[in-house]
DNA sequence: TAGGCAATAATTGTATACAATACTAGGCGG
DNA sequence: CCGCCTAGTATTGTATACAATTATTGCCTA
């Protein structure tokens, strides 16, 4: 985990992955331009390359791509927020239910992990982490359910909820969910899909309800510096 | 609707739509291969064009690439089969539902406009332009429900269906759904949500039922043949 | 004859060159 | 002083050339 770029030839996956992160932790902010020139530059390709990472980055809801104008972090409007919101309280309860069924005593020694390593991420005072590892967390359940489709939406939909996050949460600080997950994990080790189904509801309600009209304060990030974990 | 190629300079979203056309329709049969070279002549673009489209539509799940060898009609598996339409059996009868709180005069016409040109089709003994209309069907539904994130899974999730229909349907001449369609419409004529729920719910469980485990018999496509409409 | 190896052909992956479009700055006229 | 137009710059879009990989064919040997 020392260095962030990969010395020779990183593939459009390692790309995307790595600026994926980028914007999961927003150390590339919502309206971020991703110049070409400056990421090939950055990973030492070509732009053939950058531009298939760019463009599946697109396709998950992640960028933005204007024809002749480029590639920005893409910035959620009001209704898309909520429609994602509406989407995940779709598909993450009942997935939740489903991987309630299925938990072994592995999964829940990595969900645990998963929660302290936020918690630690907490301490040192890296919200923009402890955010992704949140995000995770909840990718984790619908993997140990077993169902690979529904994990492939969720992927997009916990993306896009962490520019949501980004954009209209209220009270940047205080993130007080790590009890939702706690409580989960809980439901998880009983095996008890209707309590895990409900949590998960309430979990996704908290995080709804705590969304917010506030306009976002346009800021230009560089490319390099987000880049620098 | 001539003429399937575009005379100059198609865009990769004009190659994508044609080429997922052809798979929805069942000219590209699962397993088939699509060569950059053939379908770059065929459109008249480069092979960057090319690559794009065929790339964006590995994303959709319609495609697989692999590396090296090249991009191939998709063969979803068995499991992928049930996940497809567990997905869709939580997304699809909720969208109904709001959809039918939605409803317009304008939209109930369409829809029976749509039901009309899919018996048109079957009549006319074009099997594979009917499924694709009875695809379309739902997607107009998540359209009324004016969701457009549950749209775009919704699209991609019908593919697949297309793809699961040509590997697993039972009885390949025997479109029995269209009565469902039409009880759907009635529902959402009468605005009432609850029974669009239902409905939508016990048609994607009669579709779902009819899959079989049968062993696809492989066949080559000719890509030219397959894109004459 | 069957199996494996080698050379060749075919195809995809990547980089680069060029074209088209959008952005920027400076000058000109009002 | 402001606005518009124009020329130049910067950036993306597309095509092509080359490299790397895979598939195929024919030959040789057991």
């Amino acid at each position: 985990m020392a260095s962030t770029i990969k010395a020779k030839s990183a593939t459009a996956d390692d790309i995307a992955a790595q600026l994926s992160d980028a914007v999961h932790q927003h150390r590339l902010k919502p309206g971020a331009k991703l110049r070409e020139d400056e990421v090939s530059e950055v990973f030492g390709v070509s732009r053939t390359v950058v531009r298939q990472a760019l463009r599946a980055m697109a396709f998950e809801g992640l960028l933005t791509i204007e024809k002749n104008r480029g590639a920005f972090v893409a910035k959620p409007t009001l209704r898309e927020a909520h429609e994602v919101f509406q989407a995940r309280a779709l598909l993450e309860p009942s997935t939740a239910h489903a991987a309630a069924e299925r938990t072994t005593p592995a999964d829940i020694a990595l969900l645990e992990q998963h929660i302290k390593e936020e918690h630690e991420a907490l301490d040192r005072d890296q919200p923009g982490l402890a955010l992704k590892l949140s995000g995770d967390f909840h990718l984790e359940i619908a993997r140990i359910a077993d169902q690979q489709t529904i994990e492939q939406f969720l992927k997009q939909l916990v993306s896009r909820s962490s520019l949501v996050i980004a954009l209209y949460w209220k009270r940047r600080n205080a993130l007080c969910e790590s009890n939702a997950h706690h409580a989960l994990v809980d439901a998880l080790r009983n095996q008890d899909g209707r309590a895990a189904e409900d949590l998960m509801k309430g979990h996704l309600l908290d995080i709804y309800s705590q969304l917010d009209l506030r306009e976002y304060d346009e800021g230009s990030t560089s490319l390099k510096e987000a880049l620098r974990k």
